[in-house]
DNA sequence: TGGATATATTCGGGTCTATGAATATGGACC
DNA sequence: GGTCCATATTCATAGACCCGAATATATCCA
């Protein structure tokens, strides 16, 4: 895992804002994170592929989705580099909304509707 | 100075080396620079000027020479960000030559030659 | 088996990026 | 002025990247 590799994985923001909402929720399925970030799914899922690659998320098929957290293996250095920049940006847009179009999306799989 | 600026200039190894030495010795000039990574000239001083506009970096024309220094009044998260990942790599290549090369530099601008 | 949903991939185009080679700019000094 | 040195910029090329649209794959369920 080297810098280049990390920083270029960084270095987009539909990136970024996949990173932030896996990292606040723990894991989510490729069709909430197309719902959150209000984005064409073949752009989230290519997107996801790439973070993959690099090392940065895992993801597990279960049943028709597929769910993807972060790497809990991270280096330390990685760790510290993706906790202090999301934590920067936390209160700024589009990362706010992000979050809300989440929280309000109906029929997310696995969940209670009334939870 | 949003994430994605910054994250895009630190994902190129040329100007990763850069900032470590920079950051090592406090300000270098680019022939410091081009002598430490034997790299051609010209190279380093785009890296260079991507740096400077990025914000990471300021310049500083004394005489003949412009000197290049870490921007100190960079975000926090940057400078964790910045600090965490050159860290990692101190000790490993291409890094510990760059520092060697420059130590054996001789007829470096406004140095004793024999400090 | 067939249809519906979730996810991944391919394709084509436009844009950005890094590079070496060559050239231009700018200051110092005679 | 002219010359040398340090630095910056231009040019052309090759490759990477991002995107939407269309298509392919995989799973579930009837």
């Amino acid at each position: 895992m080297d810098l280049e590799t990390v920083f270029r994985a960084l270095s987009d923001t539909t990136r970024l804002r996949c990173l932030a909402l896996l990292r606040a929720e723990g894991e989510l399925c490729v069709c909430e994170l197309t719902h959150a970030l209000d984005l064409l799914q073949p752009r989230i899922s290519r997107h996801l592929a790439q973070l993959r690659e690099s090392g940065l998320l895992l993801d597990e098929r279960r049943g028709q989705w597929v769910y993807y957290r972060m790497n809990p293996q991270l280096p330390a250095w990685t760790e510290t580099v993706i906790a202090a920049s999301l934590e920067a940006v936390r209160d700024q847009e589009p990362y706010l909304t992000d979050r809300r179009r989440l929280e309000t999306m109906t029929e997310r799989p696995g969940r209670l509707c009334c939870a």
